[in-house]
DNA sequence: TCTAAAACTTACCGCTTGGTAAGTTGGGAT
DNA sequence: ATCCCAACTTACCAAGCGGTAAGTTTTAGA
């Protein structure tokens, strides 16, 4: 029950982060959302940045599960299989990428916490998945982190964009953009993948 | 002497809202780095809210100033010019491509904030661009759409990313991606482009 | 059944926040 | 000279913030 409460708080803490952010968010909020008082909160993670450092935790965790999933024999598909598996992730849990990006944007300021670079194991495997693919074999760490960066880029700014484009061009809008992506998006990797001399 | 205040204290608002963001900033803390109380600040734009909007439109006011430097002749070449011309830019104003991205992540919330669909004309125009590139004139909206927003997505990702990139790679480490990336992003759009059958 | 720790709550605290109210000052037009 | 308005300031406020301290209830194990 213990544990129970404490997941309840984090299941409550990622959307509020998300979509309010860090300071957007009091820790009463959380907490009243769930019945309880703000010291329930304090009692369970100690502070605010530690709770934050929590859900960011949880999902860094859940995104290295996604790693293992992509396990393939060419490494051109398997990296557009993985690039694709992010795409499809993205849109299922879009509050990670939401905080993530957010990460992104504050951790100039927040540089000493310990998940800041969440991302380098992340973008490592990429690099060395880049450099497996035999025209990308000669490229350079920058080089083939520039492509694959792009990609990340591409996939994750649509990944937090879908209040903006559904209020530009409505609902069915969206919809239609967001069925034509993943066709897109593949056509998109295999040109960047290609593109090399 | 009173639109120079205004001004300056725009000019010194829009750094801070980009690297804290909307909560993280109080007024006070604007003010007074210009030697004024809040007071004087709330005299001139009323609310903290209105300010922000003020930062927000003056943002994309510069924004649309982009538009024009990229006439040419060539669909695919104007269309090339107007995205790197927008990755130099990104490159100078840091600022404001992270308040840009906030803002994509925080419209949720303040979707009644008039310059939340600042993106709509842009789009429109790069959708517009892109339909008159002779393999791309049957595409549909979504289809051109997508294609235009990845590039968007890959240029301002990495836009926002200089801090985590330095943490992860160094100094040079990151020189050496920021020289490499144009080259990549230009191959990136032209085989784009290239890519539809 | 007793004990002790875990899981809370109520009561504060000092500080900061955005915003209002009521002046004060200084320059320009009449 | 005076009137006036813009550009400020000082004073104040209620609300909210994260966090501490000290108590109370619930749960679980010996």
């Amino acid at each position: 029950m213990a544990q129970d409460t404490r997941e309840r708080l984090l299941d409550q803490a990622e959307p509020l982060f998300a979509e309010r952010g860090f300071y957007g968010v009091s820790i009463a909020a959380i907490a009243s959302e769930l019945g309880l008082t703000k010291q329930a909160l304090l009692h369970h993670f100690g502070s605010k940045e530690k709770l934050y450092g929590e859900v960011l935790k949880r999902i860094s965790a859940r995104f290295e599960a996604l790693e293992t999933a992509s396990a393939g024999s060419d490494p051109v598909e398997r990296l557009i299989a993985y690039l694709l598996a992010l795409h499809s992730h993205d849109r299922f849990s879009t509050d990670a990428t939401r905080i993530l990006m957010r990460e992104l944007l504050d951790n100039k300021r927040r540089a000493d916490t310990a998940g800041t670079w969440y991302l380098k194991p992340f973008l490592e495997q990429l690099i060395a998945m880049v450099q497996a693919i035999p025209n990308w074999r000669s490229a350079s760490v920058s080089e083939a982190l520039a492509m694959v960066y792009q990609l990340l880029g591409a996939i994750n700014y649509f990944g937090i964009s879908q209040p903006t484009l559904t209020g530009i061009f409505g609902e069915p809008g969206y919809k239609a953009l967001e069925s034509a992506f993943p066709t897109q998006l593949e056509r998109l990797i295999r040109s960047a993948i290609a593109s090399r001399p």
